[in-house]
RNA sequence: GCCCAGAUGGCGGAAUUGGUAGACGCGCUGGAUUCAAAAUCCAGUUCUGGUAACAGAGUGUGGGUUCGAUUCCCACUCUGGGUACCA
């Protein structure tokens, strides 16, 4: 009876969705777990085989959970909000929404190809009204917030504005504009409405600016730092620059140190910690402030890491951007200075950045005073200082900086030596391990109690403060685009209010989905009845980036349809964290971030009970693709297999892997491959094959290289690409798709197939031998299910089935519980086997065996015997032997004398059922 | 440059705490079955020498610790990822 793959699978799928098997409900009797992966984005190109990769590992894991009697939470949805869909819109006219559709229908045919156990009742969709009402909802309650840095939490504004109405802002400590003055009660009372609401925006956790952002023209649209590679955009790779506009942002950096400690607690890769760790950029430090020489209304602010090289400062540093420049220059200096600066502002990001050895920067002609040796100090401006970093000023110690080091070399500034026993005459001295010298008070002291002792002094004469800076900064939220999620905002007088209905703002349809005339994002098209609800003088024009409906989506899961509360409280009180998440490493800090940020806010004001989203994650690696070439000879229709390219002038080219057979082209298929190729001429190899070249390298259509799950599940069926998914290496490494060994699992499951149906099955006990193998395999099979090796996991039920066959098990009881091990893997092939051995319920709905060490426990053990550490051979010795008679059973056995040759034995080691070292001759 | 991860047969990979390196699968070789093919089954397969028994080498390179190292330590090479005038 053959394997008919394809038939049990549509047998099945419909099952499955007959009797809701994947549906799932709270259940308190229950333990939870929940699985989830990173939903996608749904593109045109729909699934290749790199794709389903971490859905078939999280699959698994939650087919296994539910042996173990949990009550699994499994989801999916897709993000669907995105560029791909306006840029098609765009281009024809056709509303993404439609074609959004279109895509969700056939990622959802292949996803259900694959036997994924998703309970598809709870699936969302972040493009869909019902969803995004609570994701403006969420962006509501961040306006409504500010941050506390006494009670280190979120707090509604309300409280902030009765803190400003008693006492103005002096006491309050909270994250805020740079630019926010310092006011008092009644200041604040004599404010009319906008200057108060102007005030407020600097505290909100969601608020407008004027903020320098990544323009990107090409994509018509500013971008989040992490979207931006190298200055140019992550998507599209077009060029980005700084640009000043009125923007929305999100008070993230209120939440850098929670962010950063809080890593401790979640079970994640330490390079997406490390990852993370570095974008947040927290270094520890002081802010010193240096008066300025003939000026003493003005300071400047520096931050530095190395107060303890106080001493070794020669001159003081500001970007071209600083606003004291103007203030400062001299009026000889001035023209130069304005012409430098200007410069600056004219070069990209990325021009300054490929400049790094061109050392610039000019006078200003104007002194500052060292706050301890009250020396004056030139005051320098010059591009390799970033107005954006810590004060957008620095003092230059040449002697422990090599970049104020290379500064004061090309300028001929001062580079003195406050390093003991140091030669800085070829570049800075960066060890941390000197003595300080020159330097007053500090002198004698190492680099980390000088760097305390200098805070402290710095402190007591009031020159400065203590400070921790972060490089992370404020997430930009606004994007000039269409599809994406409204603002909950209209404005009257130019002031942004929130609209306090409790109904989504639903993207009004417009007729073109380009940017408005006056350059105004495509929203600004919709006429005010396109609106479902307008208010004001105008409505936002701006949509929310990506990572706004994926911030939250985990939590939309437990309760999907729910019209009154973005997530009840009692069911996320069940579900709680993602127990498992899987998903590729490149949302490092996008998304990974921004929810762990949303989720600190979330439970800081109490509408869920836990501070991080994901307890562990698994980042799949990539799966990469197996390309193939052809060798053309120069000016010519003829090919020439790989052993002889050499002998002519070739090109290398890529050709379609389904022309190729192991290495070997299939010349038919090639010359029908395209048209150019019809009468195509080939120099072979002896053999009379025609062998091609391969490499390895992304997965993509351009590389003829896309291996499509349809094709291969048609082909050999979902169970067989599941398990070899699987079977290819460790889920977190990146590896080469390579169809040859997918045979090898085709083949597994034909085997265990004919396994059952090719033999007589017997309803009698089980054997002692039949036991050993089938628990030996429960065990190995749980423990690498339980460290998410799931690759080992497909080894170890194929030798366990080798192991049956050979013995010729026929034994219902044992093929039984290896079925159930099997199912995770393949759901379908087990579903079917199950049932025709006669059990009752679903396979879904069985008990996951546990292994009894009583069929494990063996009389003998098998030493290796190895002299000097060389093993030479092995003996079985029974249990329980003393150390003793082991080492004279060795010594006598006749295999020994040819090792010793009669040298003086030494040592003898005897490892207990494992090795004997028989250690001989030195001395 | 800095930080992180990795390197094992012809290929994907295994070896959970230092204890028989190469499990399992692919590929390859030989055989059985067959009119033939497919499918299936059996045997072999790290390299070198040898008919074999066996011997020698062997987990990126060089050193070290240890009775014993793929595993621990030091230096280096290469590959992949992150990040970059970050003060």
């Amino acid at each position: 009876m053959d394997y008919k793959f394809n038939e049990i699978e549509k047998k099945w799928s419909k099952i499955w969705i007959v009797q809701k098997t994947y549906r799932v409900t709270e259940d308190p009797t229950k333990k939870k777990f929940y699985v989830l992966d990173m939903f996608p984005y749904p593109s045109g190109a729909g699934l290749h085989v790199g794709h389903p990769l971490g859905y078939i590992a999280s699959d698994i894991y939650a087919r296994y959970k539910r042996l173990n009697g949990y009550n699994v939470l499994h989801p999916m949805g897709y993000d669907s909000f995105g560029l791909p869909a306006e840029q098609y819109a765009i281009e024809t006219g056709q509303h993404p929404e439609i074609t959004t559709k279109k895509n969700i229908t056939k990622y959802r045919e292949q996803l259900d190809k694959i036997g994924f156990s998703f309970d598809w009742e709870r699936e969302i969709q972040t493009s869909n009204p019902s969803y995004y009402k609570w994701t403006q909802w969420i962006f509501k309650q961040l306006f409504n917030s500010y941050y506390c840095n006494i009670d280190d939490r979120a707090l509604p504004i309300s409280e902030l504005i009765e803190e400003f109405k008693r006492n103005g802002n002096a006491k309050v400590k909270s994250p805020c504009d740079k630019d926010t003055p310092v006011f008092n009660a009644l200041e604040w009372a004599s404010w009319d409405e906008k200057k108060q609401q102007d005030m407020l925006l600097k505290y909100r956790l969601a608020y407008l600016s004027d903020t320098w952002v990544n323009w990107c023209e090409g994509l018509g649209t500013v971008l989040a730092n992490d979207e931006v590679k190298d200055g140019y955009s992550e998507r599209g790779n077009f060029p980005v620059e700084q640009k000043k506009m009125k923007q929305w942002s999100l008070r993230i950096t209120a939440y850098a140190e929670r962010l950063l400690t809080d890593l401790n607690s979640i079970d994640w890769s330490e390079s997406i910690k490390e990852i993370q760790k570095n974008w947040i950029g927290k270094s520890e430090g002081a802010s010193i402030h240096f008066q300025i020489f003939d000026n003493l209304s003005n300071s400047i602010e520096v931050f530095t890491t190395r107060p303890d090289t106080i001493y070794g400062v020669s001159f003081i540093v500001l970007a071209p951007e600083h606003d004291l420049i103007k203030k400062i220059t001299c009026p000889q200096n001035k023209l130069l200075v304005n012409d430098y600066c200007q410069q600056m502002k004219l070069k990209s990001e990325k021009d300054r950045q490929l400049n790094t050895k061109n050392i610039s920067g000019v006078f200003s002609g104007a002194y500052a005073i060292h706050p301890f040796t009250n020396k004056k100090i030139p005051i320098w401006i010059s591009e390799y200082v970033l107005g954006s970093y810590g004060t957008g000023a620095i003092m230059a110690v040449p002697c422990g900086d090599q970049r104020d080091w290379d500064f004061a070399q090309k300028f001929n500034l001062d580079k003195p030596n406050i390093f003991d026993n140091t030669d800085i005459n070829q570049g800075a001295c960066i060890d941390k391990s000197v003595t300080i010298k020159n330097s007053d008070f500090l002198n004698k002291l190492k680099v980390p109690e000088a760097i305390q002792v200098a805070i402290n002094a710095i402190e007591k004469n009031k020159l400065g403060t203590r400070k921790i800076n972060y490089k992370i900064r404020d997430a930009i939220f606004s994007r000039q685009r269409y599809w994406g999620e409204p603002f909950p905002v209209y404005y009257k007088q130019n002031i942004p209010y929130l609209i306090e209905e409790d109904t989504c703002i639903q993207l009004p349809p417009i007729t073109k989905y380009l940017p408005a005339e006056n350059g105004d994002p495509p929203l600004a098209r919709a006429k005010q009845d396109d609106w479902n609800i307008f208010k004001g003088d105008r409505m936002e024009f701006n949509t929310m980036p990506g990572w706004a409906g994926s911030s939250w989506y985990f939590l939309r899961f437990m309760d999907p349809n729910n019209n009154h509360e973005f997530v009840n409280k009692e069911k996320v009180n069940y579900w709680k964290q993602v127990d498992l998440y899987i998903g590729g490493a490149e949302h490092a800090v996008g998304h990974l971030l921004y929810s762990r940020f949303w989720t600190k806010f979330l439970f800081d004001k109490g509408f869920i009970d836990f501070n991080e989203p994901f307890k562990k994650l698994i980042n799949q690696g990539m799966i990469l693709g197996r390309s193939s070439f052809v060798y053309r000879i120069k000016n010519s229709n003829k090919f020439v297999t790989l052993e002889k390219k050499d002998q002519y002038e070739t090109s290398k080219i890529h050709v379609d892997i389904e022309c190729v057979d192991n290495d070997i082209l299939n010349i038919e298929k090639f010359k029908n491959w395209r048209a150019e190729y019809n009468n195509a001429e080939f120099i072979l190899n002896k053999e009379n094959n025609y062998v091609c070249d391969y490499e390895i390298e992304k997965m993509s259509k351009s590389k003829y290289n896309t291996q499509n799950p349809d094709d291969l599940i048609n082909k050999f069926g979902a169970d067989t690409l599941r398990m070899y998914e699987m079977f290819l290496g460790p889920l977190e490494q990146f590896k080469p798709w390579d169809i040859k060994g997918i045979n090898g699992v085709h083949n597994f499951l034909k085997k265990v197939w004919r396994f059952v149906h090719n033999n007589k099955l017997s309803s009698s006990k089980p054997n002692s031998g039949e036991y050993k193998i089938i628990h030996t395999c429960i065990k190995k099979v749980t423990q690498d299910l339980n460290r998410y090796s799931f690759n080992t996991v497909v080894s170890h039920l194929m030798i366990c089935l080798n192991d049956l066959s050979k013995i010729k098990c026929n034994k219902k009881e044992i093929i039984n519980l290896f079925i159930i091990l099997l199912s995770p893997y393949a759901p379908f092939i087990s579903a079917e086997i199950w049932q025709k051995l006669g059990n009752k319920n679903l396979i879904n709905d069985a008990k996951w065996p546990v292994h009894d060490n009583m069929y494990l426990l063996e009389n003998t053990s098998t030493y290796a015997v190895s002299f000097n550490g060389k093993v030479r051979f092995t003996i079985k010795l029974d249990k329980g032997l003393k150390k003793e008679d082991i080492q004279s059973l060795v010594l006598k056995h006749p295999k020994t004398e040819n090792y010793l040759k009669s040298q003086k034995v030494n040592r003898v080691i005897v490892v207990p059922n494992k090795i004997i070292n028989v250690v001989f001759g030195k001395n």
